[in-house]
DNA sequence: CCGCTGGTTGACTGGCGAATCACCCGCCGG
DNA sequence: CCGGCGGGTGATTCGCCAGTCAACCAGCGG
């Protein structure tokens, strides 16, 4: 997250209308071809300025993606976060949770696809898997888990952090399957289904009422296996 | 899906020794530097073999990840359909499924690892999306929720394409912990934790029974939006 | 013993694309 | 009017790496 290495940098909005452009139009090709798929050229022509422009904004086309990744995430973390700090219940904020999400992709689908996409490709050796981003997000919410579990609203031995992991699981294979055309993005409530589907299902599960609540008791005891320990938490 | 090139290929288990060994070489390159982050050089070094065997193998470095793909999917779509149309209750495939794919995992972790890293993406035009073998499980799956809905197992009005996105988006983001080293995936204990949890707060959801029960009615009121066609199933 | 066949080798090349760099141009301050 | 500066240009350079190919070396059948 966040070293500037720009010199001039400055305060957030006071960068160059052409470095924005640039961004933009990397977002664009970006999701169309991928990073590896695409040269600097396209980029520059996408943004409709000169090829050695890119280079004067950008140290390199690694920085480029780096670039994209930061602004991306660091607009969806700081929603997510105002909605973990803000009051209610659990269900409310996970509801919150993914409501941030698909409306990010509602707005620009293409820097989501691209955020999705090329997430943990970053070019082997170079920087912080991007995965880190992801992770911010993640492990934002998991206090939210935590502390939902000692007021008593999480089943109980269940980890905290894996349930996070889960809730942006499903997040993201749901935007996964808009992204990739599994389902109709163009159909504005299949986004709204698709909305309070995850949300419902992650909270209360697949099964039906009455099955749900032969078990409710939250022993399966087929479930087999040595879980004892509560974890640390 | 296989279609197999290679001319005299014949018989599955028919392939040379050597084939086998740059398979394996390639997937253990693959994993640590990525598709894009090793030269065919690296996997022949691995191998032990010369740098024109590679090619003698494969047409080009774009089909040795397709075969890495192809053998690696189609194990795991086999032994996902066998779960699929084995009998028992819903519930107790949904872990089978799970099973299938921490076992895979367990038995070789850097397969999975390209798998999962990888998908989706190689040079752009080149053949169809790998997403595709990911997809192939979802919609095998998907079958399974949709019986499983009309037996009224599954929750109406979920969408049984969904649940099963959302299912394979759990595994999936799960694993991607232990691969990315969120978590430590050299504690056996964890994997079996991991398991259960996904597979339990799938089916009832991550709320406490009282929570769950309360709205157990499946209508939470606070849901939003004009969910009201049924879904063509 | 010869020559053929098919797996095996690794130096070599051709193209591609990231990054550089010499140069432009409009503006401002002196 | 001059000089210098910062945004802007795009042809050129340069290293890298996928893919080729001529030569090599069993083994084997004649």
């Amino acid at each position: 997250m966040g070293q500037q290495s720009k010199p001039a940098a400055e305060s957030g909005t006071r960068e160059s209308e052409r470095r924005r452009t640039i961004l933009r139009a990397a977002i664009d090709v970006f999701a169309r071809k991928g990073y590896h798929g695409c040269r600097i050229a396209d980029v520059a022509k996408e943004a409709g300025v000169a090829y050695g422009l890119v280079y004067h904004y950008f140290k390199n086309k690694d920085e480029l993606l780096e670039t994209v990744f930061d602004t991306g995430w660091s607009g969806f973390v700081t929603r997510v976060r105002a909605v973990v700090e803000g009051e209610g219940p659990l269900a409310e904020k996970v509801r919150g949770i993914v409501e941030v999400a698909f409306e990010a992709y509602r707005v620009d689908p293409r820097a989501v696809k691209v955020l999705i996409l090329e997430i943990a490709r970053s070019p082997a050796g170079s920087r912080i898997n991007r995965q880190t981003a992801f992770v911010d997000a993640i492990r934002l919410s998991s206090a939210l888990f935590n502390a939902a579990q000692e007021r008593g609203e999480l089943r109980p031995g269940l980890d905290p952090h894996l349930a996070s992991a889960l809730l942006f699981g499903n997040i993201e294979m749901a935007l996964t399957a808009f992204v990739v055309g599994l389902a109709d993005a163009r159909d504005p409530d299949a986004l709204e289904r698709a909305k309070s589907q995850i949300a419902d299902s992650f909270l209360y599960g697949v099964l039906t009422g009455a099955q749900a609540a032969e078990t409710s008791e939250w022993k399966p005891e087929k479930s087999a296996t040595k879980s004892k320990a509560p974890k640390r938490s």
